[in-house]
DNA sequence: TACGAAATCCTTAACGTTATCGATTTCGTA
DNA sequence: TACGAAATCGATAACGTTAAGGATTTCGTA
């Protein structure tokens, strides 16, 4: 017994005028006379009319919808990153329909398919790890759909970015911990994909060479998945070493953290032996005995960013579709922040 | 220069044939020949052809998209949910429009109107905090689209649901503390809505009743906004009892951390002199130190069991519309996860 | 009174797809 | 040879909406 949904067709039966007046009126045109809109209002308040945006979508060109494709979601960074995205959309009166990638190539492809299909007026994407060829987006860049690429991105696609300097971070860092006084700086770092631990980890070698310490490939460690436990072995064996570190600086909170607690369990203290310095300032950042420093990564700031400038420039191509579009990236600032940890 | 899409029509007209054909010969419809069937196909991925789903959702009945709205995002459980969902979704073929409600009622309402108006098949809800009322759901009762409730849950609103034991966690996490031999056991309980922390409440005082031990109103402190610094706060409150507890029930992690961190601050040692458990095994569980024991939520299982409720049940109306609806209610099962801090 | 401008509403067509039914062709069999 | 069944394809309409233009009415003014 499903009713059938309402449309503008019983709105203008009842009234006894026509679809097209009903679809004005509501629409505010001006050729209507101010009594048939109050009417078609009034009704349509009534039978709690609502349009079929999809009828709308194939009318009119753009459907008001954005996809946004990212790795994983069970992760701070990312859900504070489509925060970020879904506020700014939800301001401007666009939906999202997120999908995932798990960071394999093949879904990212199928997903962009997806959207395609769906007629999303834009796609906003972190790259899967996996990524290499960037062939699966030729659909995209032939049909003029605006895309934006945040966090993880290719160097070598032509389109609107907003990143972080990883390298500057890593600087920052391995600096603070030589403020701090330390003189063996170990450093627990990502796989070589994605390109942000690669960032991170020159620019932990750049603090070095500019601080006269020299940089010692034994007191890099290399994670590949990048979590608690990792940190916490990893750390273990830097403390094997004949001369441990006197500060680490982790290439996640996640691995500093494990770090951290290994350290402890070793019977050493932080920050009195060994200072520790995380990365990206999530939660577990602020809930770690002590709390751990970390860079913060603006990962709210990073979705609002990516959303507005994709919308921007959905709006631009609409209003003209000649302009010729000159690609921007936007790099974020992040910024220290002490904690007890160092 | 935007190219404009590629439909049957462009097919059909290079091959001199009509669009029904088309339609039919990529449907693999029996009444087309096997010849003009693989012309048609070949064509169609040579053009990179992608079917247009407003269209086809205009045409035929069901858009093969669910709604979903939560209050919130950044959330460990969240974003479990969501990933149960997302895969069981896209294992069935549907695919996933998040919408955030910010725990307002209003924005609620809005964001149910919005999915409604996108044809949207069926809504997955977790109710926002605020949400009393509940009449902003008759349009989907009206127009007989599924619903299912998970996790914030309205007990008079007939429909799937699917949750947790709040009470038999509440329970299991009080007598476990009772059975490591802890005498005053202390209750850091969330705000009176939703009603999740009420049935933790009442578990932790059916086990005290059940053991013996009397229940004591002070021991029992109340967050508003259920986070670490709070869980810190009350906890420093309680250690300053002329006899302070020597267990504590926490109705989350994040409190429970906090307590965790206030009592190492005061001096006091976990698990010796005061015991702790938490409530939804999130992350930082396992990584405070000592880590945490806590009674698992199974975000995940939640989140695919809803999904799976939902499209078995949208697949059920459309087969047989006048099929007699009768509302389940799953209850899933929590667990005791045993860890440092006990 | 009569003409034309302004106001108001409607007709038509189109977006891309598919279900229904009708039309045509092919081909086997009596 | 002729009839009809089977195979193959096409014409039409419909989903709900809106833009462009046409049709009608109203009304002020010469």
């Amino acid at each position: 017994m499903t009713r059938h949904r309402i449309t503008m067709k019983d709105i203008a039966q009842k009234l006894g005028i026509t679809v097209t007046t009903v679809s004005k009126a509501l629409k505010d045109y001006p050729d209507i006379s101010k009594a048939t809109k109050i009417k078609v209002r009034q009704l349509a308040d009534e039978l709690q009319y609502q349009p079929d945006s999809q009828a709308v979508a194939l009318r009119v060109k753009g459907s008001k919808t954005i996809g946004l494709i990212i790795p994983e979601i069970v992760h701070y960074f990312f859900s504070n990153v489509i925060n970020g995205i879904m506020n700014q959309a939800e301001l401007k009166g666009y939906r999202v329909l997120i999908a995932l990638s798990n960071n394999s190539m093949e879904m990212e492809k199928k997903q962009i398919n997806l959207l395609f299909s769906t007629k999303v007026d834009g796609v906003m994407i972190s790259l899967a790890n996996e990524t290499k060829s960037m062939t699966h987006f030729d659909i995209l860049k032939e049909y003029d759909i605006p895309v934006v690429m945040f966090d993880k991105v290719n160097e070598d696609f032509d389109t609107n970015k907003v990143i972080i300097d990883d390298v500057k971070g890593g600087y920052v860092a391995c600096k603070h911990l030589i403020m701090c006084g330390c003189k063996r700086i170990a450093h627990i770092r990502g796989p070589k994909n994605p390109l942000n631990s690669v960032g991170r980890f020159e620019g932990y070698k750049k603090a070095l060479v500019e601080a006269n310490i020299g940089f010692d490939p034994s007191l890099v460690k290399e994670c590949m998945e990048v979590n608690y436990d990792e940190g916490y072995q990893l750390c273990k064996e830097l403390l094997k070493l004949s001369i441990p570190p006197d500060g680490i600086f982790a290439v996640s909170d996640q691995v500093g953290v494990g770090a951290l607690n290994a350290i402890k369990d070793a019977g050493l203290k932080v920050p009195d032996d060994i200072k520790i310095v995380g990365f990206s300032d999530s939660q577990i950042a602020q809930v770690s005995n002590p709390p751990l420093t970390t860079i913060h990564q603006p990962g709210y700031e990073i979705g609002e960013t990516s959303a507005n400038l994709l919308i921007e420039d959905i709006e631009l191509r609409k209003k003209d579709p000649d302009h010729v579009f000159v690609s921007k990236q936007i790099i974020l600032d992040t910024h220290l922040i002490k904690r007890g940890s160092t």
